[in-house]
RNA sequence: GCCGGAGUGGCGGAACAGGCAGACGCAAGGGACUUAAAAUCCCUCGACCAUAUUGGUCGUACCGGUUCGAUUCCGGUCUCCGGCACCA
């Protein structure tokens, strides 16, 4: 087997007749790898005349190996930029690195090296990796979000939140992560558990900086009905995560607190004279003022101080039993005048509405099992069917929709109706007014980590918190070497870094030694591929322009909340200070499934790992992109066979095979001129192949199909050489075809097509060739095989003129010697014939 | 609980607009070539039945509906995957 031999170009007998080249992936994918980066083949560069297209797959960490996830992201974004590229577009496929975190301070621990030095030998050895699959990336617009001329834009687009009133500091309950030793961001706790090391994450009291993102709750959600390209799924679950609900806020007076009021908020106005009681959270800020002087207040603060050192999974948990404790205070209903209990309660979340809950236990299933455990009352106020239920016998809330009772002069209303008129009358009293709630809560951006942009940010004991001058930017980070505690130490260990003089006054400051959280840096460099070297600003207006929005992003559905959500918001912050055009990055998302082997993720542990290194040294490049785009469609999980790579690098050394004959034959044989049946059958092929895979790639982007059909365009050209041999073949219908279906593999393979297109002598590069165009004339074909239904079972089948008419078919089927028969004594009820398809005949 | 996606041979998958279910590939079996192996080529390959070289029945998770005709459309059920969830 070839794969076996060695490297040199091996000349060996095949078939007794010619001597023949070897298909060596490794010498073709390096000569041409070689060639494109000297010939600068994949530089963008802004044309007018052009369409332009932006294809970007989402940039890696650098973790210093590829694995097989990447190489499946850029093999699409691969195949999309050629099959581009041969269209016409004026295409721009960058890459770059997603440098800063924490991974890189670890290796700074293990190997006693800097973090940038890790860093930078990474990004040496991945890049080495992508450029060896030969992905047409332009390399002069690689960025690297830890290079200081790239974080001095990252620091400069925080000033630029700041300014605008988007960036702030605040004290509160964050997440932290004492693995990590840092805090994190909402979005980075999944389950509890933090993002990076799934370690329990705790809550602390801590005054951090965050970006209001919730300021564009509204056009974030809203925003995603335009992005008609975007997955289904990644839309629903950025709409989960933004988690709008609209309600009402309502104040509820406190009884011996004359002019202290609780703010709630509810979904359901409606039920407001069902309300028996209400529910703070432990966080509560009245919660002490509450109990201060009641029987009830030991027990109380007590319950609050256990329950605020819970940790997170602790307190969600679902078998957390709900606990609620009387403060010993009322607070009276506004619509009603009722004086109602108020409890704290573990249950009720300060960061979510207003920290306060009222209970409306017959329209409210938690709130239903909550009184009952406590024996709080349950009143029932919204009316379902004929007969009014019982409080007494109720076995469970209802809490849907329906007619209003026992609420005063609002009986009669139905719910819709009653929220509307309720929050109005709270309104006109002054006690309440119409809101709208939001899960999605500000982006915490401070990370108390080394490895990251400085947040450019000074305090001043005379000017308190000062903004570095832009001029100043950027922030350096110091050099690190020293370690201590097995961690490299955070900013504050930098005792130069921290003293520094305010820049408003001149006194003695000290600097901010938070840096800020990777997906800061992530959230905007799309826009510096555009202009990676300019200096005046994060990127060139004309450039980003022309360049923006990117048109087709690729990356793994991971990223659907996280930094897919906070690109959007940072495009929309531009884009409202006027910097950029665009109101969303990404016009169209393809998010691609995982790659899968023997049913399982790939990892060390399972010892299932299949690497991009081994592939392309076993088989070459072309092999394993093949593979990986023919196995399942982009946005499919992906399961990883061997025997499937073996499949794919049989085809292509098929096809190889078929040209080196050909090659040979076309040489030393005379062929025949006059194209006959065979060959029009031959050029009917390879057009049907041309629309499959221009249609499969462009609109649909079904790798796998598009590939398939190339396979299929194979044979039929390895079968009109076996039904037409020697002089009776047509050499010039068979090198077009074989031109034709190099041109269609050209985005695929693409090393492999290089090396076949100059070897039949053709001029230029097969991927600056125009796609080829299918010729509708060469599809037609002239007789079409017709099935013969009874009563939609085939029963025949026919052989007719393409354009046969309908009655004629009908008769050509009636007269088909097996339906004939099985027509007799069957009376016929209907005839239903589509020409080209089909005649289905209905009898009794 | 709410929301989204999926369910097709031994396997990955195909069927684009309601019209021959299983393209293409993998695996498996048989054969050719070869001293042999590799490579390559040819044939078979959903299940069951049969009078078994050209026939029949069933079959796209399940039950039903619409239709001349349903993997495809509609209603319901089940299972799996994913997101959100003590969210007021």
């Amino acid at each position: 087997m070839s794969i076996n031999l060695p490297l040199d170009r091996a000349d060996f007998l095949y078939g007794g007749r010619f001597f023949m080249h070897v298909y060596n992936p490794t010498e073709i994918e390096e000569r041409w790898q070689q060639r494109w980066k000297e010939e600068n083949f994949y530089r963008a560069v802004i044309d007018d005349t052009k369409t332009k297209y932006f294809v970007l797959e989402m940039f890696p960490y650098p973790s210093g190996k590829l694995h097989m996830g990447h190489m499946r992201v850029y093999s699409i974004g691969d195949v999309l930029a050629r099959f581009l590229w041969m269209r016409g577009y004026n295409v721009i496929h960058p890459m770059g690195w997603d440098a800063f975190g924490l991974p890189a301070e670890n290796a700074a621990i293990e190997h006693k090296v800097n973090p940038s030095v890790w860093t930078m030998q990474n990004i040496e050895h991945m890049k080495k990796q992508q450029n060896r699959l030969g992905l047409s990336y332009d390399w002069h617009r690689e960025v690297n979000t830890s290079a200081p001329d790239y974080y001095r834009w990252s620091q400069w687009l925080f000033l630029l939140m700041y300014r605008r009133g988007l960036a702030y500091r605040k004290k509160a309950g964050v997440n932290w992560c004492a693995t990590c030793n840092t805090v994190l961001a909402n979005e980075q706790v999944e389950k509890g558990l933090c993002w990076r090391c799934s370690s329990a994450v705790e809550s602390r009291e801590l005054e951090q900086w965050f970006l209001r993102i919730t300021d564009y709750a509204e056009q974030l959600l809203n925003d995603l009905d335009i992005l008609e390209d975007w997955p289904e799924r990644v839309k629903v679950m950025q709409r989960n995560w933004i988690g709008r609900s609209e309600g009402a806020e309502i104040a509820f007076k406190l009884k011996d607190f004359p002019g202290q009021e609780i703010r709630t908020f509810t979904t359901r106005p409606d039920t407001l004279f069902g309300v028996t009681y209400m529910v703070l959270a432990p966080e509560h800020p009245l919660v002490k003022q509450l109990v201060e002087g009641t029987e009830n207040e030991e027990a109380v603060l007590e319950f609050v101080a256990r329950v605020r050192q819970e940790s997170e999974i602790e307190r969600t948990s679902d078998e957390a039993p709900k606990v609620g404790l009387f403060t010993g205070r009322f607070a009276v209903n506004p619509v009603s005048g009722e004086e109602i209990p108020v409890l704290v309660g573990n249950y009720v979340l300060m960061a979510y509405g207003t920290g306060a809950v009222m209970g409306v236990p017959a329209h409210d299933q938690r709130d239903f099992l909550f009184a009952r455990q406590y024996s709080l009352p349950i009143r029932v106020v919204i009316q379902h069917s004929e007969e009014e239920p019982s409080e007494e016998t109720m076995t469970e809330a209802y809490t849907g929709a329906g007619r209003m009772v026992n609420s005063g002069p609002f009986n009669g209303l139905n719910s819709s109706d009653g929220i509307t008129a309720i929050t109005t009358y709270l309104a006109e009293q002054g006690q309440g007014h119409f809101r709208i709630t939001y899960r999605l809560r500000d982006w915490l951006i401070s990370r108390q980590r080394y490895w990251g942009a400085p947040i450019p940010i000074v305090y001043c004991e005379n000017c308190g918190i000062v903004p570095v001058p832009e001029e100043d930017l950027p922030v350096e980070l110091p050099v690190a070497l020293e370690l201590s505690d097995n961690r490299v130490p955070n900013l504050a260990g930098y005792p130069t870094f921290v003293q520094t003089t305010c820049s408003t006054c001149g006194g003695p400051a000290r600097r901010e030694t938070d840096t800020m959280d990777t997906f800061i840096c992530s959230s905007w460099y799309f826009l510096r591929f555009t202009s990676p070297n300019y200096v005046d600003a994060p990127f060139d207006s004309k450039e980003v322009d022309y360049w923006m929005p990117v048109d087709q992003y690729v990356g793994g559905i991971e990223h659907a909340v996280l930094h897919l959500l906070y690109a959007r918001f940072f495009t929309k912050v531009l884009n409202d200070a006027g910097l950029i055009k665009v109101k969303e990055p990404f016009s169209r998302l393809l998010a691609q499934g995982m790659v899968y082997k023997d049913g399982a993720k790939m990892s060390k542990s399972k010892g299932n790992v299949v690497t991009p290194d081994e592939i392309v040294e076993r088989y070459g490049a072309d092999t394993g992109r093949l593979f990986i785009l023919f196995a399942a469609p982009p946005e499919k999980d992906l399961d990883w066979s061997d025997q499937g790579v073996e499949g794919c690098h049989r085809f292509l050394r098929r096809v190889w095979r078929l040209v080196e004959e050909c090659a040979m034959q076309f040489k030393g044989e005379r062929g025949c001129a006059d194209p006959g049946e065979a060959e029009m059958e031959l050029q009917r092929s390879v057009h049907a192949a041309i629309k499959k895979v221009t249609h499969d790639i462009g609109e649909r982007f079904n790798f796998n199909t598009a590939i398939s059909a190339i396979m299929e365009l194979v044979n039929s050209i390895y079968a009109y050489r076996q039904a037409s041999s020697g002089d009776r073949q047509n050499h010039a219908v068979l090198r077009e075809s074989l031109k034709q279906t190099v041109l269609l593999l050209a985005p695929f393979v693409p090393h492999l097509a290089e090396e076949i297109w100059h070897s039949f002598g053709y001029g230029g590069s097969v991927h600056r060739q125009p796609w080829p165009q299918y010729d509708p004339h060469k599809l037609q074909v002239n007789e079409v095989e017709v099935v013969v239904q009874i009563n939609g079972k085939v029963r025949g089948k026919i052989t007719v003129p393409a354009n046969y008419p309908e009655d004629k078919l009908i008769e050509a089927a009636r007269s088909n010697q097996r339906v004939d028969e099985l027509l007799i004594g069957k009376e016929i009820v209907k005839t239903v014939a589509v020409p080209g398809r089909l005649v289905n005949i209905v009898v009794k």
